[in-house]
DNA sequence: CCGGGTAATATGTCTGCACATATTCAATCG
DNA sequence: CGATTGAATATGTGCAGACATATTACCCGG
């Protein structure tokens, strides 16, 4: 019976949508179903955890495990670099710098990133092409503290995958919108004025400074998609 | 030194921003950082476990663990149910059933439940409202055999409520996208036709059947955000 | 009846050990 | 020289036991 702890997980995942466990009820405690199932607690631990994770599940100490009322399903996405996520449909990536310049960073902008508006930054706007079709129209704030000395051409590498290679390991948090095309965007992408778009939005800080402030519009049609 | 897991990890991340450990180097073994910690290898197997299913290392049995190149970033996004969003707010939630009927599903919304097109299954559309105000329009396909005898009202209790209620647990996928309004959601939401409008696209299976299929239309502005 | 302190309890984490499993490296044989 | 076989190795998972910690339940004094 004891075929590990996705066994386990299994198993309590199958009584729970059979109501055995219903939602809002404790389950048993994680000795009892050691023993039940003949492993030890800490297996046990692990399949009840992992469920926890996942939001089945709500564990709290002393109070012992329930199923969770409202399932806050939980969904993870996979978010690849630009070119990546090209090259993943069989086409062939390209991009082109279409400006690169000093500003005042707006206060929307300094705000998200937790800098005074005004200061100064990298402004960079971008497109990257697939099989040389606009794909993404992205605009990026930078800091320019994080490049070296002299910098690289990013015209050359595009900025991202700079920063991925050259920064490192970043927080940051994404946002998911629609809006309708600007002029300016509309030009860039070849669609109408007013065309339903898709816009990721996401800031990025190292451990001491703010780093960048990226908005993707897409082309029209594109997706994010979960597996879970 | 030895602070638990959560340390371990810590410490490891930031060797790795700092380059100590360069992308796409391996780093020492479980073995030898549970000496060089103070802890025993479960204790840094947890945390090195965490940082793989994060997308920062790579692991490999035999090989080792390396620094993954391109760090491809895992969000989570918390997917609740409607009304518990609206009330978030701190605004009122009230729903209004527009139609509910028996229809043979087409093509493509058979093929994504994985069921033979024309099945007859219920068609229903929900307009949900913030404080009076058009958030959501829901239009779902729902397999009937899910339903018990006498079905619910569904005037009363929203589908998804009774769902996660009654039917429980279920896997499922979810998709992001943006659409301009067609003619109905133009004049269900009150927005101009073309509008850009973020979509929210759901399949959920049990483990025996198909639940049901739903397409949520925000409202403009809507946002999908993630703190990672 | 209420509030505060205390004990009981379920989960969280750790240790040290063991064996399983995947993968690589090397040696051996045709 | 090439392919197959076999050992070495790093991670994956397991067990039993222990202590830590959060939270609840209970008792007792006011």
């Amino acid at each position: 019976m004891s075929f590990g702890w996705e066994a386990i997980r299994t198993e309590v995942l199958r009584r729970i949508r059979v109501r055995d466990w219903p939602p809002g009820g404790t389950i048993p405690t994680e000795e009892e179903l050691a023993f039940e199932f003949g492993v030890a607690r800490a297996t046990v631990n692990r399949a009840l955890r992992e469920l926890a994770v996942a939001g089945v599940l709500e564990r709290k100490r002393r109070a012992g495990t329930r199923v969770a009322v409202l399932p806050v399903r939980k969904a993870t996405l996979d978010i690849p670099v630009i070119r990546q996520e090209v090259e993943a449909r069989g086409q062939v990536h390209s991009f082109r710098l279409l400006a690169q310049e000093i500003r005042g960073v707006p206060v929307p902008v300094g705000s998200k990133l937790g800098i005074a508006a005004g200061e100064r930054m990298i402004w960079m706007e971008t497109l990257h092409l697939a099989d040389g079709q606009p794909f993404v129209y992205e605009t990026r704030w930078l800091n320019p503290s994080v490049l070296p000395p002299q910098a690289p051409d990013f015209a050359e590498i595009s900025v991202n995958e700079w920063l991925v290679a050259h920064v490192g390991y970043a927080l940051g948090d994404i946002a998911f919108s629609a809006c309708g095309a600007t002029a300016r965007e509309a030009e860039v992408m070849g669609v109408a004025e007013g065309a339903a778009l898709f816009i990721t939005e996401r800031s990025t800080w190292s451990a001491e400074a703010p780093i960048t402030a990226v908005r993707l519009v897409h082309a029209p049609g594109y997706r994010v998609q979960t597996l879970v």
